[in-house]
DNA sequence: AGAGTCACG
DNA sequence: ACGTACGTGACTCTA
């Protein structure tokens, strides 16, 4: 049988799994106390690895200590790092018993690290004809790549990796990997602390190994290449980069006294397993166990509920576990397929939703002293009330809880969810109904029975535990006040749904349809042949092939084609400028005009977008089926699609409210800038104040509008994480230029720079950023060994706390605006929300009331440090809200 | 299914 | 030196 080799390094594998899971810290703590997230991680990784690779042979290798050959080469190797946590080494005792009971092999070798272990074996392996897969979290290991040996790169979390063949490497990186220590060699390498090439990164590695082929190649070369600061900084450094090549170098041959043949991988011992995964608490990885010991499955008790067994739910009077399955993701549309409900263990399940309409049940829904416990309350809400019935008191959503608690889990999955939080009694959806066109709810009673039981055991299981991490993370308020009130607002607002002028959107889309057939007949007399003008790749031949036009930015798949590329190509020739206005309306037509007719519903001729209420990292809601957050309004064009959004009654106006620049607002409060809160005291255009501050003007005249433009690009770039260069690509000035605006930034606003610093230095030590309502973020890049990704965790950092509270606030006001409009008796709808924006439709007669009761509910909605400023618009159609 | 593009705050 | 602004969803083409 061929062979197959899996070989991990498993000081860089059992890191990356403790910082996958580093969130998860202090709920992967065993009786004893040990910490097991890495252990816990390292047998994911490890259990995905032998499925995916189904290996004959394995070898898990380690770093033995401190010093190596390395170090005594170059003592400040990897130095300068910081310590590692005692929570991860107090663990590594343990995955190597973990291995032991797998019956997998490691092995450590004095002076010598993991990459030579490997290096050598894998070399070996390919002598002897085996395939051999190496994983690692480290990149450089792809040196090791070649036909037979592929190199698995962990990326996220524990399971996902990237396989890098040779192939990949030079598609990715354009060397074979036999170059990438040359290129090593050059760039040097932060995190192990060797320096190569004083200003040669890795694009200048590459083009220089391109055209040279190795590092000698370069210094054979030296003397003929044309004088530059880079030909200097290669000739002063040759020892340096010679010496780092050395060090990148994984050796082929170190002194290992493992034979390939002792790594026969016969699978565990799973009395040995079950007893190691007892002491660690692992209660999952138990269930698995016993699964592939063909243990049944736990059978679930459960009753099939009647009209003759009913009765039997009156004896429910403290709280109920419910949940109504719909087989699809829209339930404004969804067939009911089920329903589940009961309490402590008694399980009531029915494939007939019409028994939910008899008292009995609908008075238990409806009661407001009888609390439920569910999956997802906004869905339950609007899903009862196609049938009629009130959802009434709701304890315990589960989804809303877990997204709280971490923003990352939003799957909408019930069972995945209830894995990620320990708990295994329950399949995925996917696993009992299948997926894609399979999916179907099964038609053997037992089989979709026990999957709904199940969901309602699991909602009950995990309900304590949920509601104690909660408090723990000091987030009830969020869950109370903000997140439970606000899926009942959202229900309502989706079920209210918005009108739309049908008759008007074909009118518009006629009339498109026509441009753009005369617009496509001018392109292709440009282009002197008839192509497919939404091909990227069809388009980009024609520009830069046919026409050679010249080219500004790739993409990679080919040429780009976006609207910046092209707004640069304009003057070249006249067939851009009216591929821009194909563009422009195919966009408009096909996302706007055909996109919303299609979502129009027939019974009413509204559309109802459902709020995703668990998806977004900061807080915001997001809206689909249809998008109502991304109507056309920058361009005119696009703007008068808003004239088919009109009020459901004769007589009734749109009225809308928006927030002014609260997202800056936010920044002064948090910041506590003091010249940034002076200004929106006094009311100051806060664009202008701040062009007259970072660019010492003496009087308001001096602001043209094009220094105001850029002050508030500044502004914007300020609450994104700026850069200079993201700030010089917005506006369009030199790098040099953005960077001093930023610095006079923060010298006029003292209080924000303050802030900048210490939030990423708080996410550094806890793991997270808050928002004013303790909205929490994890960042587990935010001390990442990659540059690219340590960055971006710091500005989402430096971002979160700031679009997330905002986003708490329209929340907030929201949910008081419901319950203002229902005690002023008004008829005004509360329907769309769009970030920072409400929009209503009213009675003509309501709208002097709302003028001012929205904007004083609004901005009253909490207190910061400055005040918030609300602007109110209403016409008859959305368009006229301006 | 993923990439490219473009609509919004 | 590194490679760049934060958060979304829908449509179209192409593998």
């Amino acid at each position: 049988m061929a062979k197959k080799l899996l070989l991990i390094d498993g000081n860089s594998v059992a890191f990356r799994a403790f910082f996958a899971l580093h969130n998860q810290l202090e709920r992967f703590v065993n009786p004893d106390g040990l910490h097991t997230n890495a252990i816990y991680g390292f047998n994911t990784m490890l259990d995905h690895m032998i499925k995916a690779v189904e290996p004959t042979d394995m070898l898990v290798a380690f770093d033995a200590g401190k010093t190596t050959f390395r170090t005594a080469m170059y003592d400040n190797y990897k130095g300068g790092r910081a310590k590692t946590p005692s929570e991860f080494s107090e663990q590594m005792p343990y995955i190597k018993q973990l291995l032991d009971a797998y019956g997998i092999k490691h092995y450590e070798l004095k002076d010598y690290e993991a990459d030579d272990i490997i290096g050598t074996l894998a070399g070996q392996a390919d002598q002897a004809g085996y395939t051999t897969t190496v994983v690692t979290g480290d990149r450089d290991l792809t040196q090791l790549t070649t036909e037979h040996t592929t190199v698995a790169v962990t990326v996220k979390g524990v399971s996902e990796v990237e396989r890098y063949t040779p192939a990949h490497v030079e598609e990715k990186l354009g060397i074979t990997p036999a170059q990438i220590i040359d290129m090593k060699g050059l760039t040097g390498d932060t995190s192990d602390n060797y320096p190569g090439v004083t200003k040669v990164g890795e694009k200048t590695a590459l083009k220089l190994l391109k055209q040279y082929g190795t590092m000698e190649g370069i210094y054979e070369n030296i003397d003929a290449m044309k004088q530059s600061k880079m030909k200097e900084h290669l000739i002063e450094d040759r020892e340096q980069a010679a010496q780092a090549k050395v060090l990148a170098t994984i050796k082929r041959d170190a002194p290992i006294d493992v034979q390939l043949t002792d790594l026969t991988y016969a699978g565990p011992d799973l009395d040995q397993l079950a007893a190691f995964y007892q002491t660690m608490d692992f209660q999952s990885f138990l269930k698995k166990l016993h699964l592939q010991s063909d243990e049944p499955a736990t059978p679930i008790d459960y009753t099939v509920l009647t009209k003759d067994n009913l009765a039997e739910l009156q004896q429910l009077t403290d709280h109920v576990d419910f949940y109504l399955e719909m087989p699809t993701p829209n339930y404004h549309t969804s067939a009911f397929a089920g329903f589940a409900i009961g309490a402590d263990g008694h399980w009531y399940i029915s494939r007939n939703v019409e028994l939910l309409m008899q008292p009995t049940v609908a008075d238990l829904l409806s009661s407001t002293t009888i609390a439920k416990d569910v999956f997802d309350m906004k869905r339950t809400t609007v899903g009862l009330n196609r049938l009629g019935i009130q959802l009434g008191k709701v304890d315990f959503d589960l989804l809303l809880v877990s997204y709280l608690l971490d923003t990352n889990d939003n799957s909408n999955d019930l069972g995945s969810l209830a894995e990620q939080h320990g708990y295994t009694d329950l399949p995925s959806d996917e696993t009992v109904y299948g997926k894609g066109v399979k999916r179907a709810i099964p038609e053997d009673d037992d089989v979709f029975f026990s999957h709904l039981a199940r969901k309602l055991a699991a909602i009950a299981d995990l309900k304590p535990q949920l509601l104690k991490e909660l408090a723990a993370n000091e987030q009830d308020q969020l869950y109370d006040d903000i997140e439970k009130p606000m899926a009942n607002v959202l229900a309502q607002m989706e079920i209210a749904g918005i009108t739309v002028d049908s008759s008007r959107l074909k009118a518009m889309g006629s009339q498109f349809t026509e441009r753009l057939s005369e617009i496509e007949q001018t392109i292709y007399q440009e282009a002197g042949e008839e192509f497919n003008i939404n091909s990227p790749k069809q388009l980009g031949h024609i520009l830069f092939e046919e026409m050679k036009l010249p080219v500004i930015k790739k993409t990679k798949t080919g040429y780009s084609t976006a609207v910046d590329v092209l707004e640069k190509l304009a003057p070249e020739a006249p067939i851009v400028a009216n591929i821009l206005q194909y563009r422009q309306i195919s966009k408009i037509q096909s996302t706007y005009v055909v996109g919303l007719l299609d979502a129009i519903h027939s019974t009413d001729q509204k559309v109802h977008t459902r709020y995703l209420q668990t998806l977004t990292q900061t807080g915001r809601l997001s809206s689909v089926d249809p998008n109502l957050q991304n109507i056309p309004v920058r361009l005119e064009e696009g703007r008068k699609i808003r004239q088919a959004f009109v009020p459901s009654h004769e007589g009734w106006q749109i009225f809308s409210s928006d927030y002014s620049q609260i997202e800056l607002r936010v920044l002064a409060h948090i910041t506590n800038d003091e010249n940034m809160q002076a200004a929106f005291k006094a009311g100051d255009d806060i664009h202008a104040a701040t062009a007259m501050r970072i660019f010492h003007l003496n009087s308001a005249e001096e602001v043209t509008p094009n220094i105001r433009r850029q002050a508030k690009a500044v502004n914007f770039g300020i609450v994104y994480g700026i850069s200079d260069y993201g700030l010089s690509q917005n506006i369009g000035i030199t790098r040099k230029q953005a960077r001093s605006f930023i610095d006079a930034y923060f010298k006029e606003y003292p209080g924000v720079k303050k802030y900048m610093d210490e939030i990423v230095q708080t996410a550094k030590e806890q793991g997270y950023v808050e928002t004013i309502s303790h909205r929490r973020r994890y960042l587990p890049d935010i001390n990442s060994k990659s540059f690219n990704q340590r960055s971006f965790a710091e500005r989402t950092a430096m971002n979160t706390p700031i679009q997330g509270s905002a986003a708490d606030i329209i929340k907030i006001a929201m949910i008081k605006m419901q319950d203002k409009l229902q005690a002023a008796g008004l008829k005004a709808t509360m329907l769309l929300q769009v970030h920072d924006e409400l929009i209503f439709e009213a009675p003509k007669e309501e709208i002097p009331v709302l003028e001012k009761l929205v904007p004083s509910v609004m901005d009253s909605a909490v207190q910061l440090a400055v005040p918030l400023k609300v602007e109110s618009h209403y016409g008859d159609t959305w368009y006229d809200t301006k």
